[in-house]
DNA sequence: AATAAAATAGTAATAGTTACTGTTTTATTA
DNA sequence: TAATAAAACAGTAACTATTACTATTTTATT
C-alpha cells in the first residue's frame, strides 16, 4: 500500500487554492508558488494537482480547450467563462442535481452526473462595454 | 474580401458529419476520409473543421481533456459520455435555453449560453454490466 | 543514525492542434 | 481556351498543455 508523505510543496499549492478565489490554472498557480519556493518544478504542481483531485481536496475545471482550472471549493457548483477577458467565475446558483434525474427520464443509459459551463461577458466586463459606448455618445456630441 | 472556394476534402468532410450518428474526432474523421482520398492531410482535416464550425454547419463537441469531437447536426442539443466506452451520444432531450436567463437571475453579468454534457453509463454497457453480473451468479451457483 | 519509501527538480516525451511553405486546385478574366 | 490570382492543399515543423522518466533529496520509520 502506498502511503502519502508531507510535502511542503504540495501544501502550499493547496493552501494556495483555499486562498484565492479566482480558478487558476497549473500555470498560475506554478508562478504563485514559486514566489516562496523559487525552485519547485512544474511538474510537481501537475503532479500534486492530480493528487489533490483524486482526494477529493480539489475540483479541476475543464474549460472548453484551453488549459484546465482549479478551485479549491469541492461543493459541486457551476462556473462562467467570460468570453472577454477570460476569467473563470463561481456562479451563485444552486447545483441542479435532478437534471440528472431529468435527463435520465428520457436516455435509457445510466446517467450520473453532469458538467455545466455558462459563458457570457462579466460584470466587470460589461461595466467597460457601458463605459466605451458612454465615450462614442461624447464624441457624437463633440 | 476572402471568398470562399469549392474544395472536395471539404465537401467530403462535411458529407462524412451528415452521414454518421456518432461524434467523431479529426482523426476519426482523418481515417474515414483517407479511404476516399488517401492523401488528405490532418491539416487539412482540422482546417476545414475549424471553417465549418465557424460557417456554422457543423458543431464542436469539447469533451474533458481529449480531443474534441464533432457533430453535423448544428441544433442545440445535449451529449452523454459513457465513462465505460468513452462514446459521445446525443441526448434525446430539450435543450434548456431557459437556464441562461434562470442563471441570470443569480448572476449580475450578461449569461448568454452554456455547454453541458452528462456522464454515465450507456446502455450497452450497462447490458454488458448484467451479463456480467449474471455470469458471476453462474459461477457462484456451480 | 540507518533505511526505505515517497516526493522532488529537471528534463524528455506525448497528444492534440495550429502554423508555415512550396505546390496544386479552383474560379475568374482575357 | 489560356492566363492569372486567390484559395486550398499536402507535408512538415512548431506549439501548448500535460505526463513520464530519472537521478537526487525529503520524509518517516526502525
Amino acid at each position: 500500500m502506498k502511503t502519502l508523505k508531507f510535502s511542503r510543496q504540495r501544501e502550499s499549492i493547496k493552501a494556495c487554492l483555499m486562498a484565492r478565489s479566482d480558478h487558476p490554472t497549473a500555470d498560475a498557480i506554478y508562478a504563485a508558488i514559486r514566489e516562496e519556493y523559487p525552485n519547485i518544478s512544474l511538474g510537481t504542481v501537475y503532479r500534486n494537482l492530480n493528487l489533490l483531485v483524486e482526494l477529493g481536496e480539489v475540483q479541476r475545471l475543464h474549460c472548453d480547450n484551453g488549459p484546465d482550472h482549479f478551485d479549491g471549493d469541492t461543493a459541486p457548483h457551476y462556473h462562467f467563462l467570460c468570453r472577454r477577458c477570460g476569467r473563470v467565475i463561481d456562479m451563485p446558483m444552486d447545483h441542479m442535481d435532478e437534471l440528472n434525474a431529468l435527463a435520465g427520464r428520457y436516455y435509457p443509459g445510466r446517467v450520473e452526473n453532469h458538467a455545466m459551463l455558462f459563458y457570457g461577458v462579466c460584470p466587470d466586463c460589461l461595466e467597460m462595454e457601458n463605459l466605451s459606448l458612454k465615450e462614442v455618445d461624447k464624441s457624437a456630441v463633440v
